[in-house]
RNA sequence: GGGGGAGUGUCCCGAGUGGCAAAGGGAGCUGACUGUAAAUCAGCCGUCUUAUGACUUCGAAGGUUCGAGUCCUUCUUCCCCCA
């Protein structure tokens, strides 16, 4: 791979943030030129966004750095259409109220990574819902839709995957594509917006705008995406014991957070320091060369420093210290996830089962049965035998509460209030 | 509008002759081994105050039957062919 002359491109081929580039000469050398707008779109499909996402947020955040201007696009209007690309079933419609309350969730992450405000490349937040919803059906046809040929839009990969599957494809979902080449169009308009990024499978949906503007007889676009990124082991980034890996701590906690990062696999740990972290590449170098037990200080690092990004600091150094103690002192600390129980409630006696699913390791009584039997379960470290067994304030340690345990990482602390 | 096919364990994929809580995978959870890793091996993987028990599951609603995922009817969604 050649090198590039732009700081930006540079930061980005070298962590390992780049799988394809429309015209990388061009782009390139409009980086060096001047400051360059380029935008990501967030579609509102849930109340916060998630880890995948972090990969894009960080490469605005590089951009920013390397003095261009970002712009986080919201998707109010493409939220309501839904984008089909590379999925077998049709997303569930969201309702206007919904995608208003995403997009607030959402919106909380962007100010910890980016700089907003007024100067040339300071960040700008933008909501598609200000164009799409007002366009005329009948002109936005005639002006935008007559530039788009359905024989190539159903080549698409993310369209053809669907169909080849006989799965069935509406033509609301179909007319995605088009939303969003159009709104890369409009944010060049408006912004003079060049650049638009995302994660591969959105490559086909980002072409589609460089191609409109072309045919609008706009300026030249350009496009720029990021790897899927996968464990080596093949399997999708995101996906945790508790289900999507969020960016939102009151859906997933910081120290859930770190502990993610904690245990990434031995061959990731190159791949992610590059990615989420923002430590110099000498560093991340000498950290990937760690071997045998010693990567575990690399992975230390790893999930501090991204802990440091999305949380803060301070909520970062808090998830290492209470992580340290759990794992390594096998002490009780006091920042692990805790529960509040009724006095009233614990001097009577709570049934281990029932209070096991409470704590939400496990989802029934039954399950709770087996993983007993399975010797899962433990009460301040002290495995459970009796399923009858009940929790009273003599369980209480020392520090006043009592330890519920799940296999080796999973803890959580009761106190009574 | 006509004809043919499909919807299965609410994570995914997928077997299923009228006796089925329903084969297999994958994912997931726990245990062993380890380094809070991976790989490997073992167990679990519908719910219930563990029960040779009850209840709830196979797109929806009815029906036939001692008994229905399986047969019949209607409805619904999707796919293919014809118009």
């Amino acid at each position: 791979m050649t090198a590039f002359k732009s700081d930006f491109l540079n930061v980005l081929q070298s962590r390992g943030f780049v799988h394809q580039i429309s015209d990388p000469q061009a782009l390139d050398a409009a980086c060096v030129k001047g400051p360059v707008t380029a935008y990501v779109g967030y579609d509102a499909t849930a109340t916060s966004l998630h880890i995948g996402n972090l990969i894009t947020i960080t490469m605005l955040h590089w951009f920013q750095e390397t003095g261009n201007r970002p712009i986080t696009l919201m998707g109010g209007g493409t939220s309501m259409v839904g984008d089909p690309s590379f999925r077998d079933d049709q997303r569930q419609l969201l309702t206007v109220e919904k995608i208003e309350q995403n997009i607030e969730g959402i919106k909380k992450i962007f100010g910890k990574m980016l700089r907003y405000g007024d100067g040339p490349t300071d960040a700008l937040m933008v909501n598609n819902a200000d164009w799409l919803l007002k366009l005329n059906y009948v002109e936005f046809l005639r002006d935008v839709g007559r530039h788009f040929s359905v024989n190539r839009m159903l080549a698409f990969d993310s369209v053809k995957l669907r169909l080849d599957r006989d799965q069935s494809l509406s033509f609301l979902e179909f007319n995605y594509m088009i939303m969003q080449g159009y709104d890369f169009t409009e944010l060049n308009r408006r912004y003079g917006c060049t650049l638009q990024m995302g994660g591969s499978d959105q490559w086909g949906n980002i072409i589609n705008g460089v191609d409109l503007s072309h045919r609008m007889g706009g300026p030249q676009l350009y496009a720029l995406t990021t790897p899927l990124l996968t464990k080596s082991s093949g399997e999708k980034m995101g996906k945790s014991a508790s289900g999507a890996v969020w960016l939102n701590g009151d859906l997933f906690s910081p120290y859930d957070f770190w502990q993610y990062f904690r245990n990434t696999e031995d061959d990731d740990v190159g791949k992610f320091l590059k990615i989420f972290t923002r430590l110099p590449l000498d560093e991340i170098a000498r950290l990937e060369r760690l071997g045998g037990a010693e990567i575990n200080e690399a992975k230390k690092i790893l999930a501090t420093e991204a802990t440091a990004i999305v949380h803060g600091r301070d909520a970062a150094i808090a998830a290492t210290e209470t992580a340290r103690k759990t794992f390594e002192e096998g002490a009780i600390s006091a920042s692990l996830p805790t529960i509040d129980i009724p006095q009233a409630e614990l001097a009577a006696g709570i049934g281990v089962l029932g209070m096991f699913v409470t704590a939400g390791f496990v989802t029934s009584n039954g399950e709770a049965r087996r993983q007993i039997k399975g010797g899962g379960l433990r009460v301040n470290d002290v495995p459970v035998t009796d399923e009858k067994m009940t929790l009273t304030p003599a369980q209480l340690t020392p520090e006043g509460v009592i330890k519920l345990s799940m296999g080796k990482k999973k803890h959580i602390l009761l106190r009574p209030a």
